[in-house]
RNA sequence: UGCCCCGUGGUGUAAUUGGCAACACGCCUGACUCUGGAUCAGGAAAGUCUAGGUUCGAGCCCUAGCGGGGCAGCCA
């Protein structure tokens, strides 16, 4: 028998290994039960969307459970902003929780009753030494630490100490709580590991009712017990914590989910920790968790990207235990992959160029067909106008073009994409020497969707009526980094690297009238330059703000 | 000089669990095209970190080495 799922699908990753192998041998029951726990500190990321994909997808796979939980056990970080922003991208993620949505500040009570369990087992004590003190006594990477003078405290004195460091009777840093398990242990985790430390600090949920809070060590089985999840899926790190989650648990005797540890998803050209990103926004190199130029989910999701393209891009990226760095054109085909398929074609020019057809009539407007999209013939079409002055992109003109460049040149054909062939006659220049208009003229017998055109020109290129469209706001994005792995170095060495031309700004890009209405968050392809949204921060309807989600793949720029 | 984890095309993931390395992205050709997009057809690119060993047979197992990552928060 292999990798199969309980429906019969291939494994995908080693995880689902691993639950195969519960599901035959019966471990859970044949329940299948995931939490994504993330600590409301931030923002969410690419890196959480890859884990919540996972779990969830795991819960689904098997007709399983997926949980959210908040993972609030450090008053000083957390905010209800970070709580309301989590839930947001998780619900548009699509990873469905139900009513099942936890806060690990719920369960301090029990955690509090557990831990005056272990006390009393003579597993845990408490602790007057300094922060200090005690990192001088857990010794070094090669060195064994040594056992804390209060560590043989009796039970009697320990449970005294332990409720009157609850009830507030010291300062912070006065007391731990500490496991007592072995100062020696090559494992440094498990060298009497702190489980609670004294913080006077408003909770986010709890308000003062606790000046005592729980480590994640000790904290985070004792969750995952609680909700009787059966794989506690989790990164690399943690790795070397597995002991201890599994020692508390056992000590405990109490439910004991298994832990696994997955390589977290890293980004070229980016960086993804939490602290990193918190820098960037605190220190306004960008605007905000949301800019589209962050890899957060609320940043990608300004940005136009779908969760379909998301969960296809955390899907493709597979799930393995070795570091990676994926290539930013993973997450960029995903999305063009997806909009592709979906995305309303319009015409826009970002860069004008006036062209008068000169033998078109001076006050003749037609309305011309167009194809919302040629992916799906069910999307319809749409009629754009077309008149005696129209706009075409700066860049399909060249006076001296270089081999291979097939769109307009002095005295060449080009055809307007939906409407005829143009012949550029003439080009006028200011004194400046810098082309400003195109005289050309038109072939009325080229006119698209009659058939009637016995020519043939090699290129197409978009534009828009210069009487009939409308100015817009255009933001295109580049990559924040300028370098593959900003945070290779030193740890702030990556504000070095910032790209300091991430953001373009073009505020009066022409976009053709069928777009006049749209609504912040849709998502259109400028034909020939890329797919775009309507930014949700900025856009009005007196002024649209477009930003460029991805360009089209350009396999002729790339040439030049 | 400790402990733990990991080394497969440029990138990421796979290989029926020991049977002559596949998929995706990217890249290059060509076809088609009223988007230099999409689509279609083809191609280059790793011999699996190294050296031994076990075996008829090793990317998968063993040993040693090398390389990368993690661990000395009262962060998670």
């Amino acid at each position: 028998m292999g990798a199969n799922n309980s429906e019969g699908h291939k494994a995908k990753n080693f995880i689902y290994e691993i639950i195969d192998n519960d599901m035959k041998t019966n471990k859970w029951g044949g329940r299948v039960h995931t939490r994504f726990p993330p600590e409301p500190n931030g923002y969410l990321h690419i890196g959480h969307a890859a884990s919540i994909c996972l779990n969830y997808g795991i819960a689904r796979d098997y007709n399983g459970k997926f949980n959210l939980r908040f993972d609030d056990t450090n008053p000083e970080k957390e905010e209800t902003e970070y709580v309301e922003s989590i839930i947001e991208d998780v619900k548009w993620l699509g990873a469905d929780f139900e009513d099942r949505i936890f806060y690990a500040s719920d369960y301090f009570e029990q955690m509090y009753n557990w831990a005056v369990e272990l006390i009393k087992k003579g597993k845990a004590y408490v602790d007057d030494l300094s922060a200090e003190e005690i990192r001088e006594y857990r010794g070094t990477l090669t060195e064994p630490g040594k056992e804390s003078p209060y560590r043989s405290r009796s039970i009697k004195e320990n449970l005294d100490l332990f409720e009157r460091m609850r009830k507030g009777e010291f300062k912070n840093g006065e007391k731990v709580l500490r496991a007592k398990i072995d100062m020696s242990s090559p494992n440094l985790n498990l060298r009497d590991p702190i489980m609670y430390r004294i913080v006077h600090a408003e909770h986010h949920r709890q308000g003062n009712a606790w000046c005592i809070y729980p480590t994640y060590d000790w904290a985070h089985g004792l969750e995952d017990s609680i909700e009787r999840i059966t794989h506690s899926i989790c990164t690399l790190e943690f790795e070397n914590h597995r002991p201890l989650y599994d020692w508390f648990l056992n000590e405990l005797g109490i439910y004991h989910p298994q832990q696994i540890e997955f390589a977290r998803i890293n980004l070229n050209y980016t960086v993804m920790s939490k602290r990193k990103l918190l820098k960037l926004v605190q220190e306004k190199y960008v605007d905000g968790w949301d800019d589209p130029r962050m890899p957060t989910v609320s940043g990608l999701r300004r940005r136009g990207y779908t969760p379909e393209a998301i969960r296809n891009f955390t899907d493709n990226s597979g799930i393995a235990k070795r570091d990676k760095v994926s290539d930013i054109s993973l997450l960029e085909f995903s999305i063009r992959d997806d909009l592709n398929k979906k995305a309303q074609r319009a015409m826009a020019v970002l860069k004008p160029l006036k062209v008068v057809i000169i033998n078109y009539p001076e006050n003749k407007i037609e309305e011309l067909d167009a194809i919302n999209n040629p992916e799906d013939h069910s999307m319809g079409s749409r009629k754009i106008p077309f008149c005696k002055e129209i706009y075409i992109e700066q860049t399909d003109f060249m006076e001296n073009p270089p081999k291979g460049y097939y769109r307009l040149v002095p005295g060449g054909e080009v055809r307007l994409r939906y409407a005829y062939i143009i012949k550029c006659e003439e080009v006028i220049k200011n004194d400046k020497n810098e082309i400003v208009e195109l005289r050309c003229s038109y072939d009325p017998d080229t006119k698209s969707g009659t058939g009637t055109s016995k020519k043939k020109v090699k290129g197409t290129i978009h534009w828009v009526s210069a009487k009939h469209a409308f100015e817009a706001e255009v933001r295109l994005y580049d990559r924040l980094f300028t370098v593959e792995t900003p945070d290779a170095g030193k740890e702030n060495d990556f504000l070095d690297f910032i790209n300091s031309n991430s953001l373009e700004i073009i505020s009066n890009a022409l976009i053709e009238p069928s777009l006049k209405n749209s609504n912040p968050g849709d998502k259109f392809q400028f034909e020939r330059l890329g797919y775009f949204c309507v930014d949700t921060k900025y856009s009005t309807k007196e002024k649209l703000v477009f930003n460029r989600t991805v360009g089209l793949k350009d396999s002729w720029t790339k040439k030049v």
